[in-house]
DNA sequence: AGATTTGTCAACAATTGGGTTGAATATGGC
DNA sequence: GCCATATTCAACCCAATTGTTGACAAATCT
């Protein structure tokens, strides 16, 4: 999950993702597309790949990335953990406050 | 979309947040649960504040901090766009080199 | 008011990470 | 086999970020 993240927290890596959603690109598109040198791109492709995000599929001396399914179903199912966080309406402090007052109690028994 | 990736790429931080998953928590609290030393958490969590993630609620002298829901439906929406990418089977690596075999027809034309 | 607890701020060292350059590899066409 | 194209690799510099320490601020309790 954190490979995920982290690959993606880079800007230009994000934006080649979302360029991704597209269809697959070579390198070279994606360098003229984004504006940014090969090696570059080249660097951060190699991330996306290492997280799982991307992969290579060799045509002639093109080399042709394209996302992959997995990370993007792990992503919804991490964010699907916190749904009743905004779906409900998930304050809790309350809850918290009383479980404070709890505890006080036990400790003012004890001591 | 992008602050909210870069706050979350961090380890620590993204556990912070899993932590809060369960309910508001003090600074001291998720100090201790993961170990980590209070500046440091007070650090992470002003980060995950400024990316509005999170929010602080004062309490006595405790500050107890919270989930937003904002940035997980913004996250939700953005994982949206890549539905397909994922539902459907989204190869289309065919389509790209059609594509590229339309554009050395017409640059064939050209010169 | 003084001592204690909770938390933030500021400054520093150490690590990480992005971008650039130049050389190296592989494929296709002549 | 040789040249052009497409791409990766390795080494370097620079900027951003993490974690640590010590000082500081606010609230609680006696």
């Amino acid at each position: 999950m954190n490979a995920i993240m982290s690959a993606l927290a880079e800007p230009n890596r994000l934006n080649i993702v979302e360029l991704l959603r597209d269809g697959p690109r070579p390198v070279g598109e994606i360098s003229n597309r984004l504006r940014l040198r090969q090696p570059q791109v080249s660097k951060h492709l190699r991330v996306l790949s290492d997280a799982g995000i991307v992969e290579v599929q060799p045509v002639a001396n093109l080399r042709i990335y394209k996302l992959r399914p997995q990370p993007f179903q792990e992503l919804d199912a991490w964010l699907d953990s916190f749904r009743r966080v905004w779906e409900e309406r998930f304050d809790r402090l309350d809850d918290y406050l009383h479980e404070l007052q709890e505890q006080e109690k036990k400790d003012g028994n004890k001591e």
